[in-house]
RNA sequence: GGCGGGGUAGCUCAGUUGGUUAGAGCGCAGGACUCAUAAGCCUGAGGUCAGUGGUUCGAUCCCACUUCCCGCUACCA
């Protein structure tokens, strides 16, 4: 069985300072990277920058910078916000960079060579910011000004030589492909969706500009750059050393497990890259997954509703770990979900203060009272312990599968339950009544310390941060953290010394507005 | 216009291959306890499952129509 994963963020195109949505996608995929890793993969963890076009070199153009200084900067706020989300990435990948310019060079060469692309001329409506053609149809005059109907962006009469991808050919095969592989794309709605586009004919793709030189050079042909979605989507190999395909990282983690990206962008990554990809005869990717928006609701934008959507101020209130746990439990993952200041104070209150974190106290200060500081020693399991304990053990082939389905809502209701009955479990032993009969105080100790362990194991894809503040309390680090041995009932050592840890989750008082 | 998804408790959402009292969390009310971040536990209130009609012994779940919301897509201009 193969143990590596790969797993993919879209690259953020940097032309604007990172939003909610930047920080949506980047913490999912931060889920998977760190959940994999637990069970035994070799996972490899792909984020960056897109930064080339139109619009970039006249952002820097507008700034009287260089493009490439320009984008020095703006990569490094979203550099600066993987750290900030404290994600796990193991590269960061710029389309400026040396090895990516290669890669997209070579892959345009092998379409060249397969046949795929021809050079022709192109008229058309243009949008800078769209970074699209549109039909006379697709666009409307509001103001005096041409914009698309869609994003009501300005377009402008583009005339030019340019070289085209033989997308139309590709139809087919493309919906071949997404019948033999049922779970190529998902969720479902969103696969049903590419299919129907497809079916309804694709045309040729142009992937050249002239009239602007900020991008990639067409291999051959100085004149022109190189489209800037095909140059994108590239990084995903580019970052495994493409064209080096004999190298380990490539060898190892193409094709890649899972593109997450947002629904936005769906048509680029499962009709576009997939065709480039069977055009050079590369694998395909396993896995595109279009995941929702996150909005606010129709609220009015007051001026603290409108920092919802910031995710560094929201983070600088509330922290990252409530953003990170609220994101991935409120949201139906898949579909749009809301976020607003009171549903997440009450998220962060009552399951991570109240539920999660109190408990951890509660177990701790109980312990260290009246088990002289230390992990019980003398315990003996009774019917009550063990059918706690061993519902991890039976739910963890069953965890594995939902994860591999990205059913994000069964883990993480999976963890809120277990915690409801790790409080009832505590409570219903009465421990502080059992003071006559110190081995079973001590067992009940221990089942409940394992319990606190067993999910923070559980919690820590979602909230490692917290998940590792409160794994202090029996000295575990990071690297010992392993999803399998949630089915060990006795994986702490007796004897060991119980560490008094801080709280875990401050309460937030309730914003009335 | 076509295709698809959806309208379920005050709020956010599950669910039902049609079958006796429709679920969870939050919020709300009451109770017992005290190890703990006035946390946790127990009990309860609260829903004509968008509307109308049909199929059926029986529909929230199937069908038709109506209405509202969302996504993809087209046409007209």
């Amino acid at each position: 069985m193969d143990k590596n994963f790969y797993i993919t963020t879209p690259i953020y195109y940097p032309s604007a300072k990172p939003h909610m949505g930047h920080a949506y996608s980047s913490i999912i995929a931060d889920f998977f990277a760190r959940f994999k890793r637990i069970d035994g993969y070799d996972v490899y963890f792909l984020t960056g920058t897109d930064e080339h076009g139109l619009k970039i070199q006249r952002a820097a153009e507008k700034k009287g910078l260089d493009p490439l200084e320009f984008c020095n900067v703006i990569s490094k706020t979203f550099k600066d916000l993987s750290n900030t989300l404290n994600l796990t990435n193991t590269d960061f990948i710029r389309t400026t960079e040396e090895r990516h310019k290669k890669s997209v060079q070579h892959l345009w060469s092998e379409l060249e060579k397969n046949d795929d692309i021809y050079l022709s001329k192109y008229s058309g409506w243009y949008s800078v910011s769209d970074e699209a053609f549109y039909n006379e149809d697709e666009i409307e005059e509001l103001d005096g000004v041409k914009v698309a109907i869609n994003s009501k962006s300005i377009v402008e009469w583009i005339e030019e030589e340019s070289y085209f991808f033989r997308l139309s050919k590709w139809q087919k095969p493309l919906l071949d492909y997404y019948e033999k592989h049922a779970d190529f794309i998902s969720p479902e709605s969103r696969k049903n969706e590419v299919i129907s586009f497809v079916k309804s004919g694709l045309k040729d793709l142009s992937i050249s500009r002239k009239t602007f030189s900020w991008g990639i050079k067409v291999p051959n042909n100085k004149n022109h750059v190189i489209y800037v979605w095909l140059d994108a989507l590239t990084n995903y190999l580019s970052a495994l050393n493409y064209p080096e395909i004999n190298n380990e990282l490539y060898k190892k983690f193409w094709p890649a497990s899972i593109h997450l990206i947002g629904k936005d962008i769906l048509r680029f990554h499962a009709i576009y890259w997939p065709a480039f990809l069977l055009a050079a005869k590369i694998d395909l990717p396993k896995k595109i997954y279009g995941h929702g928006w996150i909005l606010t609701g129709d609220e009015k934008m007051s001026k603290s509703k409108g920092n919802i959507l910031d995710p560094i101020k929201v983070i600088d209130e509330y922290g990252l770990d409530a953003l990170r746990y609220y994101l991935i439990k409120e949201v139906s993952f898949g579909n749009d979900g809301n976020i607003s200041q009171e549903k997440l104070e009450d998220c962060n209150n009552s399951d991570l203060a109240n539920n999660y974190g109190n408990l951890c106290q509660r177990v701790t200060a109980f312990a260290i009272k009246n088990c002289d500081g230390n992990i019980p020693n003398k315990i003996n399991f009774q019917n009550d312990d063990l059918l706690i304990l061993n519902k991890y053990n039976d739910n963890l082939n069953n965890i594995r599968k939902n994860i591999d389905n990205q059913n994000l809502n069964f883990y993480i209701n999976y963890i809120v339950n277990s915690l409801f009955e790790a409080n009832k479990y505590f409570n219903d032993q009465e421990p502080w009544k059992k003071k006559d009969d110190q081995e079973r105080l001590n067992t009940i100790v221990y089942t409940a310390l394992e319990i606190v362990r067993k999910i923070s194991f559980l919690l820590y894809p979602i909230i490692p941060e917290s998940s590792l503040k409160a794994l202090k309390i029996f000295n575990i680090s990071e690297n010992e953290i392993n999803l399998s041995s949630i089915s060990n009932n006795e994986y702490l050592i007796k004897g060991n010394y119980i560490n008094k840890i801080d709280i875990l989750f401050k309460k937030i008082e309730r914003s009335n507005d």
